[in-house]
This record gives C-alpha cells, sequence and structure tokens, in this order.
DNA sequence: AATGAATGAGCGTTCATTCAT
DNA sequence: TATGAATGAACGCTCATTCAT
C-alpha cells in the first residue's frame, strides 16, 4: 500500500510538475528534464511512469479535462430545471477556470499547440463539454420550455463563445475577475434561445 | 524590374508554400526544407527572403489575415446598417473559411499550435476582427437598434461561437457546407442581443 | 539445501532465458528487462545472480560451449583411432549444432556481435575446439597414419570450414538437414590429409 | 565539378574515418560523434551524406567488399585455367586482408557484431566470395580436371576455412605474416579435390 | 540572388545498474 | 532473496541557422 502510494505520488507529483511546466513554458518548448527537474526527479523516472513525453502531456489533458468535467456534472446534478442545469453548467466551467488558471492555459492554449497528434483528444474533449451543455437544451426543448432548435450546433457556439472570453482573460488579464463575466455570457446565450423576456422572467 | 518581379513572384511562392505546408504538417514539425521544396528553392532562399521561421510564419499569418480583414471590411462597405453590416461580416468570414480551408487551419489551428512567441500576433489578430463586429454593435446601439450593452464582451463572445463552429467544422467535416450555418449562426447570435420579435424584422 | 536448489534452478531459468532472448534479438539489443521477464523474474532478480549483463552473457558462452565441448569430447572418448575420432568429434559438432539451432547461432552468431569484450572468450573457445582436433592429428601423425604437417594450422582450418557451413545453414536454412553435410564435409577435409586412396579405405 | 569533389572526398574521408573508428572500438561501441571528429567534421555533417549510422555502417561495407571483390576478380581474370584461377582468387584475398587489416576487421569481425540487421548483407557478401570461388570449380569440372562434386558446398567450406584462418591472425596476430598461409591453404583445399598426387603435378 | 554543404546545440528515448523495502 | 522504482549517462537523430561559392 505504502509503495503504491508512493508510486501514486510520484506519478501525481509528475502531473503536477507537467501542469505547471508545460502551461509555462509550451508543450513543444518544454523538455522532459524540466518536467523531471520540476518533480525532483530523473529524465529515467519520468518514462518509469509515462512511455512517452506525449502519453504524459495526454494523460494530463485526459485527468484534468475529466476532473473539470466531474466538476462541472456535480454542479448540474443538483439542478433540476434544464435550463438553470444549463446555467450552472456554465457558472462551474467559469469558476473552475477562474481558481485554476492553469489549467484553463492547458486546456485551451497548450493543448491546440502541443501539435497534429493532439487534435482528436482535444476536439473529443470540448465535444465532451458540449454535449453536456446540449443534454440539457435537449430537455428544455423537450420539456417545452424553449422552441426546437438544432441543439448540438447551438451548444458548439455556446461552450465556443466562453472558451473565447475565457482565452481573451488568459492573455490579457481582462477582466480582473473572470466570474464576473458569468451573468453577462449567460444572458447573451439564454436570450438567444428563449428570447429576451423569458430570460427577464428566469433571472 | 523583372528581378524586382522575380524577387516577389518567389516571396510569394514561399508564403504559398509555406501556407500549404504548415497547415499540413504544423508548424513545429515542418523543417524549412520542406518549404524550400515546396516552393523549387533551396533553404537559403528561403533565408534569403525571410530572417528566421518565425519570421516567415509571422508574415504569413499578417497577410493571410490582413486578407481576410479587407474581404471582410469590404463586404461591410456596401451596407449602410451597422447590423446588416455585422451579418456581412459574418458571412464574409464564414464564406472566407469555407473557400479556403487551409486559411482556416492556418488562422485557427496552426497559429495557436506554433508555440508561444505567436500568442501575442495572434490575440491581435482575433481582437481585430472582434472589434470589427463590436464596431457594428457601437453603431446600432448609437442608432438606438438594440439597447446599450458591453459591445466589446459581446463581440469576443459572437467572435468564440463563429470560431469554434469554424473550428468544428474544420476537424470533424461537419456540416458539409459551412456556408449553411450562416443562418442559424446569425438568428443565435443576434437573438441575443435584440431579442427574437426585432430579428425577425430584419431578416 | 531447497533453498539452494530453488536458487540453481533460477539461475538455470535465467541462462535458458537468456539464451533465447539473446538469440533471439541479439546481444545489444537485449535489454535485461526481457531476460527478467522471459524468466519470470525481475530485474534485481537477475543481478542478484550475475553482476552484470556480460557477466551473465559471459556465463552463458561459457556454459553452454562447455556443455558442447563435453558432448564431443565424449563422442571421442570411444574412438581408439585418432582420425576416427577426429570424425567423431565432427559428427558431434554438426549433430549437436543441429539439434540445437539457439545454441548453433549463440556460439557462432551473437558472440561475435556481443561486442569487443567477448572476443577473446571467443577466441578461446574457438580454440578449445580447434586443439580438439590438432590433438586428433598429432597422433595421427605419431601413429604414422598421415604425413607430419602443421596439425594446428590444419584444425583451424578445418574448424573454420564447419564453421562456415553451419552459418550458412543458420542462415539460410541450406540444407534442409545439416547432419546431411557430414559426410560431405568429412571427405572434403580427409582426403586434404590422408590422399583420396586411404578415405576410402578408412570408411 | 570542384563542389562534387569536396563532397566526395567529404564522403570518402566519412568512410575511412568510419573504417578506422569502427574496427576500434566496434559498430555499436562507436558514437557517431566519433566518426565526425575523425573525420574533422560535425554530427550534423555525418548525417548530411548518410541518412543514418546502419546506412553509413552498411556503405562501408558496400564499398569496401565492393572494391575487395574487384581486385580477387582482377587477379583472377588473368588466369585461363580454372584451378589456378581459384588460386589467384585466394591468393589475392589473403594479401589484400595482409595489407589491410582494417578491412579484414571490417568484414569478419565488427560485421557480424554490428547486429541483426546487417546479417543480410554479410551473408549476401560471403556467398559472392564463395561463389567465385564455386565459379572455379564449376569449370575445373567441365573440363574434367577435378571429379564431379557439390561446388556451391566445397566452395563455402573452402571460404570458412580461409576465413577462420585470417580471423585467427587478427586476433592473435599469429602467424607473423598471412601471406605465408598460402602455401598451406592452397594445398590443404586443393588436394581435397583432385586428390594428392595431382596437386603435385600442378605446381 | 541563390545554393546546399556544414554546423552544433538540443532533445527524446533507452537501459545498465543501484538500492530501499 | 527478490522486487521494481529510480537514476543518469549516453546516443541517435533533427533542424534552424550560417556561409563560402
Amino acid at each position: 500500500m505504502s509503495i503504491q502510494e508512493r508510486s501514486k505520488s510520484r506519478r501525481q507529483r509528475l502531473l503536477d510538475a507537467a501542469l505547471t511546466v508545460f502551461t509555462e513554458q509550451g508543450y513543444n518548448a518544454t523538455p522532459i528534464d524540466d518536467i523531471a527537474r520540476a518533480s525532483d526527479t530523473s529524465k529515467g523516472g519520468v518514462y518509469f511512469h509515462f512511455p512517452s513525453k506525449q502519453a504524459l502531456f495526454l494523460a494530463l489533458l485526459d485527468e484534468s479535462s475529466a476532473a473539470l468535467l466531474e466538476k462541472v456534472e456535480a454542479a448540474m446534478a443538483h439542478e433540476p430545471d434544464p435550463l438553470l442545469r444549463g446555467e450552472a453548467a456554465l457558472r462551474a466551467v467559469i469558476t473552475s477556470f477562474a481558481e485554476h488558471r492553469l489549467l484553463a492555459r492547458l486546456l485551451l492554449v497548450e493543448a491546440a499547440g502541443a501539435g497534429r497528434d493532439f487534435n482528436r483528444a482535444l476536439t473529443d474533449m470540448h465535444e465532451r463539454f458540449a454535449m453536456l451543455i446540449a443534454s440539457c437544451l435537449d430537455e428544455a426543448v423537450a420539456a417545452g420550455q424553449i422552441a426546437p432548435l438544432d441543439t448540438r450546433f447551438t451548444a458548439r457556439a455556446w461552450y465556443g463563445a466562453v472558451n473565447h472570453i475565457v482565452l481573451h482573460w488568459l492573455q490579457t488579464g481582462e477582466p480582473k475577475h473572470l466570474e464576473a463575466t458569468f451573468p453577462l455570457l449567460r444572458d447573451l446565450l439564454l436570450v438567444g434561445v428563449v428570447g429576451r423576456e423569458k430570460v427577464q422572467e428566469c433571472s
């Protein structure tokens, strides 16, 4: 057990260091040595736990996005109302990114820059998030809360809007508090579906 | 003059080849040799026209985005109505990307993957596009067509939505015809601002 | 005792695995892990029994060649006639290699490829075999069966001829049955010493 | 032309250095840097002329063995008599190896130690030499000089005998003068075919 | 203007060996 | 005895950049 724990902690140390270093320098510009140093290990140690630099980055992506996804799903679980559930998801994403700038950088900036090989994984991740929203929209349509529409398409558009706002915040630092954009985004996006009047009822 | 022309054509051949090769293989994975070969030049030839690989990519980014920006601005010039002008801009962007898949890849995928050094240039480019939309919104507000709002923020959100839709198209090929998304996007975005009723008047 | 036995069997399992894996992949291309895995041990286990990869290979060489040498000597022990004793040795070598292809690969191919450090050991081994033949020749000369000659030199030439035939069989699979070459080789080699007429008397 | 010459000389310098360094340290134990240093080039320079370490070694093998083969064929060209032609070939090989110890080491020792990937090339080379001898034997048979026999097999056996003698010389330095072994080998080998009496007539 | 040979720093990966448990 | 995590030196190869021609 202690062995497993140490092993796990080493692996976790590696992932933590990787998150820091990759987001600081970018995937391509980060030598494995830097990750080894940042995690108080040796180069060989990295390769004992991950078969390649790519695999390490992929594991980092997977585990990070899975954690975020869980958070968002947890935030959604409480809400019975489909539209409010979508709102909760939106808030959870924005809050998470605001609290974990590195995570945001990793998923929205570095993952794109890591190269052709990660496109698939990244696209998949984006779709998972978008489809979370799409399912809310589907239920809202089914419940008659909103008029029928292409929910997947709409979800992607929403998701893209959120992403870009976060991206802008990451790279310019504006607005100071990312969370402050939540009501703006919510209104902007929801109004497009339910019309202005209903939004005012909701909030 | 013929020398300059040949020089110019050589430079252009280089940029054309760079667009093709960079989008095929990604910035980091593309050796200068590949560009030289694809443009029927030599490695030295590339370095005669551009001081570095970075500079070449930057020039490609600049000239490509400038050309796109011009197209969009040209499309906007015809429209006196601010909202219709925004619509025209949107249509121009989508049409351009649909016609020049490589350009879309370059600006939306590869530029992100090229590394830290291009973030500034990329952010600037995105802002230029977003601010094009923002100015339409500003005028629409000034003209009393829409209620006052944070036009820059809204413009960025819109722009992000469009980007993500294009991105999804690039990486999954869906929908078959990117242009088909135009009415959907227009409605989605505009309704969020002017309310459902007014949109129906506009179109 | 059971501990020693288990230890001995472990050591033997290691040598057996080493023979298989080394001849499959070559000395340099074989990581210790492969041997550990093939012998159901761990890397540490290998290093408990052998101080280094080199030592393991050397032990394998020594024990394999010693076993072969014993076989050959046993085959010779029965023959009182010097020339027939040489013939028996030849037959024993060829038969052994034919039956233990891995052994042949190890001694004739991999040992050469293992690197500078094994040259001495390999040369010694070859000399031991050659000198076995040389001693037969010496006795045959002493007995007046053949005319005086440089027996060591002749023995080495014979041995080289046999080696090459085996090598060719190893790498091309021809002839199907290595044993079939025995009479050919015997005639070829013996005739060179005693002359054609006497060979026909012998056989 | 001067460019080609310089390029050729660089390539040749590389091959020369490779011959020296590979035979000094062995293929696996020789880093590319050593070859670069020995040929007054840089690592990159090596890779400009050869795509890989393997390819360099293979080129070295090919060109060296081709040169030797030519020498042997040239020596054979003068002799109309098949058996004397074989004798000439034998003398040419031994003389060449005696004069170019490095070449001998390369072809007979290092090539074997370079690893699985070179086995094919090496086997082919050996076969070419052996078949040179086989063709002499074929003609000798056709001319009725010797009794019918398996010429390919016999040629391989001869070739193996010669190889081993050279090998022994390489690794022990005995005899001092390799050329001195020529008459011994010739007698040993020829007598095996034509019988003692005829050999005495020939020489 | 153009060529392409040459440079050399840099990096991903391997693997023999060690050692705490 | 045995395990397997950890180490770190070493090496093959790449490629942006330079420069003599």
